[in-house]
RNA sequence: GGGUUCUUAGCUCAGUUGGUUUAGAGCACCUGCCUUACAAGCAGGGGGUCGCAGGUUCGAAUCCUGCAGGACCCACCA
């Protein structure tokens, strides 16, 4: 029976869309709370609804499905929760610049139609990559996607914000913040990027009241000497002891202010005299609030001076600076400039020089309900993966600061706050209860909602996704419901090290806060993608593959061998395409050796013909299982991958296959043939969670009766005790054949022409059980087990010695000087070891069995340099 | 500036509480092979005084100190 023809390489392409489906399709990846079972859940790291596939989602998502899958052949009840995150400013970006194409500006639309229009383009394109996780083999529950905006996240959100209000831990409050004039928002500080700027050093000159005497100040900003309160020195300054109670005069405003005293100044930078600025400063406002200034705020919201500028009212502030150097020259004040390399902070949206500014937001008092997230990272009830960001975690949270959260932005969670005309604040659920609370609190009934104002804002994004893990079970709006009593806490959260505080840290925050438990018990954090020279991977500098593409060229699996080879937790992914071609060939590999297996013809009549192959091949499988279980408890992902990877190339498909193939033209007999299906099925098995599709399509050929329909849910193997002899056994053959290879590769000896191999060792049995296979692999003509006779020649395997042989023509010379080489190093060795040995300190303080290995290395040494010594003397004769 | 962390083969990394012969792996490299599963392959091979200098110890890639050079986080200088 001609078998069926199959292609000589895997192609992917076709394979992964069904496999998909059917996964889908029955079911596989939903899953709901049974009672019978552990759980095993995740929750996605929402990626931003308007977001496309990037590698560092590849390498995230298959880190998780890896998880996810190998959990589920273990046998937990597998979630793996997908949703995405609306992303305020991102999002808002977006629709402000469809919006423009149109011709709309967001302002002249209002709120209400701008919202209409948010959603019909978040309806559109949005959640794009979640389709996009599917092609990479995620194995999501789609059932239970979810978005923070939908309506029961929202209402968990306003619900949050309403109860730390009342706690007393959400704030109102006048602070500095980052301002952006261009996106008109104000910007969290980790959505502020620090570039080194050149820009100009003002030396300006402030004439001290009631006199002809002046001082001078350094500044970068001279614009904002319109909005200076006080002139700051240094408390221990010699040079200036003579200001002390003293006023100055701003230039240009003519302003009289106080001359302070303030540790703050540095006496060695600039002039040693600092222009106190409370509203445009964040340290000139701290300085500002410990000496009572006045705060004098020259900008608009757009970054235009204000009339409490009194001069350039209305312009730009970059214009504005050119003016005030103008004008400040023509008064004869500006003593001197010069150039100056600074660092300015920039909007990570729209590259705008962000503006400190005075305003009023809202706060969560982050100390106040932190601790429990902080002692419980400490206390490793929470595991950081690596370790080494426990330090970082821990630097962060005692020393963290009041967050935030609210945004000028319309796209997100209106905060829930109403305000009366009279500046009377009211926070609630929604606007009837803020009505019925304003009633009651000012005992005014007359009040009616027309007097209400809510706040425009929005809460910063991540206000929304620290409540993600309990939120995407409903634990907020049923806090007993079946879901969040089964899967909370989740077992692992895997994500970038870089949202270890804008995110994991407030999730386990809210995590104590509202479940009194954490939200997870594991936190894998990966490295980042970045190329080759080390760069990040970003769309301006075009560094970046495109991963459906990748995948397209390379297919799902071996995209995800590549991205998971070499990236252990915590070290970022230097991205080689080289890598997902080294994952696509392994791919190939695999497929080979079931073309190869799939070929051969059973012979009924034939004995069981590899028994000793086939158990050491078992031995081989145990001892890899052991050791990726080991890996996948440390999250090892990488090295868990490459055992296997080893295990299939090297020794299932190098030796193995190679050691029970049968010759051409004869057939295998049934038992080899059921153990070698056995022993690659159990490989697929290990390797499905890495290789999902491939592993699934060729279980299709390879199942019997007895197994699982597909290969998803075939139990993960069970791990069993390696035969060790018979590893150690085998370990030895595979040496010894790569020596007697060696030497012909040395001498040229074709295979053609075989060999004898003569055999002198302690361990005849080891090369008894596998001689069939040295003969057949090392092309020999038989094996004996004594010296061999004179003149053959002799090599080492370990302390085995191994007799070839052989007529052809010898270079006696160059033997003779290889052999004198390697005896020079064992004398030195063993030299070395005797030292050791005779120091009394060592035998005594060190351990037995250190001391026991010693010995036999000088044993084993002792008979390699007599071996080596006999043959030189044979060579001599 | 404060903190954390790192430095092992050409590259990316292992190396578990100091002790397994000459410190490992993958990739890359060199040589020879289209040997009917696979050239997306096979066989063989070369390559590291573990950043530098001290110290502790019978013994150090591993522990301690100093130095040099990266990386990251936090703060940010008028």
């Amino acid at each position: 029976m001609a078998k069926q023809e199959i292609s000589k390489t895997y192609q992917p392409n076709a394979i992964e869309a069904h496999w998909y489906s059917t996964w889908k399709n029955k079911g596989y990846f939903y899953s709901k709370p049974n009672p019978e079972k552990e759980p095993y859940a995740i929750v996605i790291p929402p990626p931003n609804v308007t977001g496309v596939l990037h590698m560092g989602h590849m390498l995230n998502n298959t880190i998780q499905d890896v998880l996810i899958r190998r959990a589920r052949k273990q046998g937990y009840e597998t979630c793996w929760v997908p949703g995405t995150d609306h992303a305020s400013i991102a999002t808002e970006a977006k629709v402000v610049a469809m919006l423009r194409e149109k011709g709309l500006e967001k302002r002249d639309i209002g709120r209400e139609e701008y919202l209409k229009h948010a959603w019909e383009w978040n309806n559109k394109y949005g959640g794009i990559i979640l389709k996009q996780l599917e092609k990479l083999g995620c194995s999501l529950d789609w059932n239970r996607t979810r978005f923070t905006m939908e309506p029961d996240l929202y209402k968990a959100v306003i619900e949050v914000f309403v109860d730390l209000y009342e706690k007393g831990k959400i704030y109102r409050g006048l602070r500095m913040v980052n301002w952006d004039p261009v996106g008109q928002t104000a910007l969290s500080d980790d959505e502020v990027i620090y570039k080194d700027v050149n820009s100009k050093l003002y030396y300006v000159d402030y004439k001290i009241a009631g006199g002809d005497a002046s001082l001078t100040v350094a500044t970068t900003r001279p614009e904002t000497i319109l909005g200076d309160t006080a002139i700051c020195i240094h408390p221990e300054d010699e040079r200036f002891k003579h200001l002390h109670g003293k006023k100055a005069i701003v230039p240009v405003v003519e302003r009289e202010v106080p001359i302070i005293l303030d540790e703050y100044v540095s006496m060695e930078f600039g002039t040693g005299c600092l222009k106190i600025t409370p509203a445009h400063d964040e340290n000139d406002y701290e300085i500002g609030k410990r000496h009572d200034l006045e705060i004098i705020d020259i900008l608009n919201p757009d970054g235009t001076l204000s009339e409490a500028a009194q001069f350039f009212v209305g312009e730009d502030r970059f214009k504005a600076r050119d003016l005030m150097e103008e004008k400040l020259k023509v008064a004869g004040c500006l003593q001197k400039v010069e150039d100056y390399a600074n660092s300015v902070g920039f909007s990570e949206r729209t590259d705008a020089i962000i503006e400190p500014r005075l305003s009023k937001q809202w706060f969560l008092a982050m100390k106040e309900i932190s601790d429990p997230a902080y002692k419980k990272v400490m206390d490793d009830t929470i595991r950081l993966i690596p370790e080494k960001f426990k330090n970082t975690y821990r630097h962060w949270m005692e020393n963290v600061r009041d967050w935030c959260i609210s945004r000028q932005l319309w796209w997100g969670h209106q905060i829930p706050a109403w305000y009366t005309k009279d500046g009377k604040t009211f926070v609630a659920k929604n606007q009837d209860e803020a009505l019925e609370k304003a009633r009651k609190e000012t005992g005014d009934s007359s009040l009616q909602l027309s007097d209400f104002q809510q706040d425009e804002d929005v809460l910063d994004t991540w206000f929304s996704s620290w409540l993600w893990p309990i939120s995407v079970f409903n634990g907020f709006k049923d806090p007993n419901n079946e879901d969040i009593n089964y899967y909370y806490p989740t077992n692992v959260l895997v994500t970038a090290p870089e949202i270890l505080f804008f995110w994991v840290a407030r999730m386990i925050i809210s995590g104590y806060e509202y479940r009194g438990d954490k939200p997870f018990s594991d936190v894998y954090l990966t490295g980042i993608v970045r190329d080759k020279q080390r760069r990040k991977m970003s769309k301006s500098l075009g560094n970046s593959p495109e991963p459906l593409e990748l995948i397209e060229q390379y297919g799902a699996d071996g995209v995800r061998v590549g991205m998971l080879l070499s990236s252990p937790a915590g070290n970022d992914l230097l991205y080689d395409e080289k890598l997902v071609e080294q994952g696509r060939n392994f791919c190939n590999k695999i497929w080979n050796a079931f073309r190869l297996i799939n070929g051969w013809e059973i012979e009924k009549d034939l004995e069981f013909e590899h028994k000793t192959a086939c158990a050491w091949m078992e031995a081989r499988i145990n001892e890899s299982l052991l050791q990726v279980e080991d890996h996948f408890s440390k999250y090892r992902i990488s090295d868990a991958l490459m055992t296997l990877y080893k295990l299939t190339w090297d020794d299932f498909c190098g030796s193995y296959l190679e050691m029970i193939k049968p010759p051409k033209g004869r057939g295998i007999d049934p038992e080899t043939l059921g153990k070698t299906k056995a022993h690659f099925k159990r490989i697929l098995g290990m390797l499905h969670p890495f290789v999902p599709f491939i592993t699934e399509e060729l279980w299709k050929s390879l199942r019997d009766e007895n197994d699982e329909e597909h290969i998803i849910t075939q139990e993960w193997p069970k791990s069993e005790d390696p035969d060790e002899v018979l590893l150690k056994e085998g370990e030895q053959i595979l040496k010894a054949i790569r020596s007697v290879r060696s030497f012909r590769r040395e001498k040229n000896i074709p295979n053609s022409e075989k060999l004898q191999l003569h055999i002198n060792s302690k361990n005849k049995r080891s090369y008894m059980d596998f001689s069939e296979y040295l003969i057949k692999l090392l092309g020999l003509s038989g094996i004996d087990f004594d010296p061999g006779p004179k003149g053959s020649i002799k090599i080492l395997v370990g302390t085995d010695e191994v007799f070839i042989l052989y007529e052809g023509k010898r270079d006696m010379e160059s033997e003779r000087s290889r052999i004198k080489k390697e005896l020079d190093h064992l004398s030195n060795f063993s030299a070395s070891i005797e030292r050791k040995l005779s120091n009394e300190k060592f035998v005594s303080n060190a351990p037995e069995k250190v001391v026991e290995l010693e010995k036999k290395k000088f044993e084993d040494s002792m008979i390699k340099i007599k071996a080596l010594e006999e043959q030189l003397e044979h060579l001599s004769e």
